[in-house]
DNA sequence: GTCATCATGTAAGCCGTTACATGATTGC
DNA sequence: GCAATCATGTAACGGCTTACATGATGAC
């Protein structure tokens, strides 16, 4: 979950650590919270899986270039990466840290690989589908139309659960649990219609956002209040 | 969690374990499962602290187990619909299995007590709320009326965000994210409105204490963060 | 007598949070 | 020089899931 997020920040510019939480509460939309303790230990990990890595922060504000292919290759001794770290980080003067003692991460080859099959992943999951469709632009259409059809699925079976339970006889449901069961398949509903615009959308438009490096272009959205007529970048 | 839900049904009946499991999975909605590893755990503990304890097993021999005696008026739905179904396929057959595997527990007036403070407790939590509506006719009015705007503030918090993210000048959301980002707005819309028509009902209902105007909804300084008192949850 | 289901639990592990600990930089 | 903020981490803990282990009962 955080990996995913994580990648899908820095798939659009590299960040350090502190920064990043600050996108991922945008990215991750209000309410959900990403702490440090979860964060620094997922940049780690993803670091030694080689999805990310450290790089110079830029001298100025320019967008530094997406180099690839890591300076130290993966194919190295493990223990030799560690020590390397350890020797980096022993020592008070850091190249690699910025003005404020900051690491700055990028995205690797690697990691937009793992991206791409982060998003792709069929399995359903409630929490993670704001996510990987946050973050779809960067697979193709196929596979962006396998995770609104699998969400969409996963809404109508419960959608029909909902509907059992609110038309069942002689329901125990009192005057409140009712309010929050309508509320809930109205919502649902809703969802899933939402999803079928999207779907036809995604169908007959044009747009192919293969995941090309290109860079982050500024959407001009003067967006005219229609989502069905979504032209289709 | 897990404990509210499990004083909330059993507040409405007497149960074992594997039968509350599947109302819970009625309570807390299509998409949450509950699992055994987590119930059974959850249930001792209740049991450790009072608020829950294990009762008899109805010894009348002629009839299921499951149907209400004299003590559990409200039990018969759901078990009930079971029994009736068996009865039906398995003419001749009694459904009787023996009292000595189950343990069917029965909620105390201590858990009744802290089934409402449950309820009642200020802490927001997305999770949570669903539950606490589920079984806030167990609490007075007052209480109620706080639960609801205490969500309502949330929400607005929450909306207030969105619209920010969704305004903001260089937002580098792209179509999808953006997307992601108006159906979410939308759907926080919608349940305020929700709210309203909640509270509105609630204070109408029988207008004769509780007039006040809550200060809650107006003032956006949340000051959530410190409530838990001494029990934790 | 064997299988599916009912029924109760325990153990390991995942994933995340809170709280803690440390240090650098900026503003006053 | 002192506080606030920026910045990075670690340690302890919590809740829930999965997988495992066990046994009773009813169906065939």
């Amino acid at each position: 979950m955080v990996e995913l997020a994580v990648l899908g920040v820095l798939r659009e510019g590299e960040l350090h650590g502190y920064e990043l939480r600050k996108r991922l509460q945008e990215v991750l939309g209000p309410g959900a919270k990403v702490s440090f303790g979860s964060l620094y230990p997922a940049l780690g990990r993803l670091a030694t899986e080689g999805a990310v890595r450290e790089v110079e922060p830029p001298p100025d504000s320019g967008v530094p270039p997406e180099t690839e292919g890591p300076s130290t290759p993966m194919t190295g001794s493990f223990t030799g990466e560690v020590a390397a770290f350890r020797a980096a980080h022993a020592s008070k003067r850091r190249p690699r840290r910025g003005s404020r003692n900051k690491k700055v991460f990028g995205i690797t080859a690697a990691g937009e690989t793992r991206l791409a099959e982060m998003v792709a992943e069929p399995r359903v999951d409630d929490r993670s589908f704001s996510l990987k469709m946050a973050f779809c632009r960067w697979c193709d259409r196929e596979t962006r139309l396998g995770l609104f059809e699998r969400r969409r699925s996963t809404l109508l079976e419960r959608l029909s659960e909902s509907r059992g339970a609110m038309g069942r006889p002689r329901s125990r449901l009192d005057h409140y649990a009712r309010a929050l069961l309508e509320h809930d398949t109205e919502s649902t509903e809703r969802s899933i219609a939402w999803l079928d615009r999207l779907i036809t959308a995604e169908r007959s438009g044009t747009a192919d956002v293969v995941a090309a490096p290109a860079p982050i272009a500024t959407i001009p959205t003067m967006t005219t209040t229609n989502e069905s007529k979504g032209q289709a970048e």
